[in-house]
DNA sequence: CATTACCCTTAATCTACTTTAAGGGTATTT
DNA sequence: AAATACCCTTAAAGTAGATTAAGGGTAATG
């Protein structure tokens, strides 16, 4: 069963007993997504915390100019959200849109609280999932002031193995902060060594 | 008192009534830091969240080449904390060190997972705190992919107006990802419009 | 009071990265 | 099968920002 892949992500933080599984598949909603598709468009609420069971998807950005910026990739097995947007209700600042066909499973706030009000363990959980978001950015945060790009683009091989296949470079070069041309000279002069 | 400022920052998330602040009293320890003082160093374990009552602090991570790279700033009414040393006991990877005389209210593990144990209410108000944190740290990492370093100044001024005269340009420059030499043209260049 | 340690600025030179333009390859749609 | 939309690469020219070096100002320290 798909629904057992949001499951073991717990096992990751403190594990669901049976019980608790049973609460949270009550209080999700599964849903197949196409590539292309948008699950969050800017000015829009977003109305749900999701969870990738399939697929990948991209988190970014557009700037005056109406370039986009990747802020995050998620594929399968990390969390989804827009954080301000989905606590205060304000409008979304950011675009999340399926890369491939995907499938995830949403929780929207009130079945949260409801999970948060009755069982303190999901509160403590996604207190991690969170403080785990938390500590990529600030990684990224500390290779975007003081990295080149060449040292952005080696960690991020690094990191992220088993999306360098997936994902065109033009995606890579954008959650990077370079010109997909740069990106392409880098990769060249990488090879040459 | 100066512990109010520590009390009534939680009238930011959900308010503490007269038993939970006696609570929480009971399990922070009050700290007079110098200037140049550090909270935290590298490979040490950050055993606490801080709470900044009164002066300023600077989170940073050094390179390979020896140079540092502020973080963040934490002045009065922020929090500090270095999560994944924290959490998982890891060797920390920043410095915290205090830029001015500063006072400090910190939690230890055993007391703050105490306060999440018996009110729920802790858990809620912690999470949010990271979450905070959080939206921070995605907008700056936004900008830095996305920004000259003239825009990365003016969002700066505009974020940190009670910060901008308190610091140091070479802390600011160091914030923003660019050299003090650069900061200087680029407030030069703004002052001629 | 003298001295050292920062700190800010300016300016010349250098380089990492962007912009613009163009060509060919491979999916996706019709 | 043709047409369109992406995508990757290369290369020339332009620019944002780094580096180096130097001088002067002001705050901390003996």
């Amino acid at each position: 069963m798909i629904i057992d892949k949001l499951f073991s992500n717990f096992d990751n933080y403190l594990p669901l007993n049976s019980a608790e599984r049973h609460d949270l598949a009550g209080r999700v909603i599964q849903r197949k997504i196409k590539r292309r598709q948008f699950i969050l468009q800017e000015n829009d609420v977003c109305r749900h915390y999701t969870f990738v069971a399939e697929g990948c998807f991209k988190k970014f950005q557009v700037d005056d100019k109406g370039t986009e910026h990747n802020l995050q990739f998620a594929a399968e097995g990390d969390w989804l959200m827009e954080i301000v947007s989905f606590y205060f209700e304000k409008p979304s600042r950011v675009y999340i849109e399926a890369i491939e066909p995907s499938v995830i499973f949403q929780i929207s706030k009130p079945d949260l609280f409801h999970l948060f009000d009755n069982n303190s363990k999901f509160d403590r959980n996604f207190r991690v999932i969170v403080e785990n978001r938390l500590v990529e950015t600030e990684n990224r945060i500390f290779q975007a002031i003081s990295s080149t790009a060449e040292e952005r683009y080696l960690a991020f091989i690094k990191q992220y193995p088993h999306l360098l296949s997936r994902l065109p470079n033009t995606q890579i070069a954008s959650y990077l902060g370079m010109t997909p041309e740069f990106l392409s000279k880098v990769r060249k002069d990488l090879l040459k060594i």
